[in-house]
DNA sequence: TGCCATTGGACAGACAGTCTAGACACGCTG
DNA sequence: CAGCGTGTCTAGACTGTCTGTCCAATGGCA
């Protein structure tokens, strides 16, 4: 059986390109909202194949989804957030890592919003979701502790807090919600970047005077 | 034909009754996360009743989704909301507002966990959904304006900045958010009315009675 | 030629939504 | 009280759509 081993490697790049072609039609249909109207016929029609050949490569219509959250995996955004977290500089690690966290929700925006959003119903979806959102929250958990050992974390904020805050200012939820009001990438960047400086950084060597000048109370 | 004068309202009695019955399975279903699985059997079957008379009642499974949104429009929290946004001190106002929008998520939590959930591929969802976020917007314009004409807006915020964090302190997402991070509805409304009061309102008598004297720091 | 991805189509099972005939409860009138 | 009219509920049959499975046939590539 191990004769022709080798020839697999060979013929699958066929394979491969048939894969590839569902997939396309899937971010497409995904993207133009249209995803869960369409039937596994539809999505095999825009991929430009047989019904028979889309199960032959994913087993369900889940498994579709499954397939597109593995992309994101690879997202240059989601990977650097995990060096930004830890910035020698604390300013500057809470600034980097919202800009990632910005980037990241733009740049898969127009699927994500379908997907967040059927993650209650759909298993596929849901572990997505679930494993970002586990994800982002043991970023964040390094970033506080970053914060809290410099000694920057502000005082009579508690990690904890600290935590709570930052789930906040960097969820999707926010982007969508601060996206909508109309804010761009950039002001949405800076905005949020602010309000964690404002909000969690002790000292204030910063901008405005943010913090500290506004509760002499 | 018209021998008898018939009175539908005393029988409608029963009907209303049976109409309930079909609410509350609904809403059973919804709060322990299983509606989306459910065939339209199952729901007639949790209210003790048939099919048929499941779809004189409802249309269609659509259907029985808005009729739960139906009731949100008579929640307590939601409607004292008009009020509040209004109160004569801005800085009650702002807190009070607060404090209504966390008790509406809250007491709604379980179901709506589900109905923004799937509001990216159900329609009646959807339409809640949007209509709430619509409502909202609506209320939060009248309270930035609020705050803007009787000069408490912190300068330096946009009435328009000013909006989008309101949105985001508001929203649902964020309540789930910060309930996630085992933060209690009290813990909470406080939370998010300090970080508002932060970083929107000037001046800083910051009445310490009522919510500041929490933050000895 | 032989392998393998692909294809078209048949098929079973599940479910939404429609329809109909009949059972039942209740209000009205005599 | 008796009985008719009316609206509600019920049981079940039926259609159409979609998912997922299976298989025999096709066609390209080494």
């Amino acid at each position: 059986m191990a004769t022709r081993a080798y020839r697999a490697q060979r013929r699958s790049t066929r394979s491969d390109a048939t894969r590839e072609r569902i997939m396309s039609a899937v971010r497409e249909l995904l993207a133009e909202g249209s995803f869960h109207e369409s039937t596994v016929e539809e999505v095999a029609d825009r991929a430009g194949i047989a019904r028979a050949t889309l199960y032959q490569h994913f087993g369900s219509r889940l498994d579709l989804v499954d397939g597109i959250c593995d992309t994101f995996a690879v997202n240059p955004a989601l990977l650097a957030i995990r060096e930004t977290v830890e910035l020698p500089d604390p300013e500057e690690a809470l600034a980097d890592t919202v800009s990632n966290c910005v980037r990241f929700w733009s740049s898969e925006d127009a699927i994500l919003s379908q997907l967040y959003g059927v993650s209650a119903i759909d298993p596929a979806a849901k572990d997505l979701v679930d494993r970002q959102r586990a994800d982002r929250r043991g970023e964040m958990q390094r970033l506080v502790r970053h914060l809290h050992t410099t000694g920057r974390l502000r005082s009579g904020v508690s990690e904890r807090k600290a935590l709570a805050l930052l789930l906040v200012l960097t969820s999707y939820e926010t982007f969508r919600e601060l996206r909508a009001a109309g804010l761009s990438d950039r002001e949405l960047t800076k905005s949020l970047g602010e309000t964690g400086r404002t909000l969690l950084l002790s000292g204030s060597r910063s901008s405005a005077g943010a913090t500290g000048g506004t509760r002499p109370a």
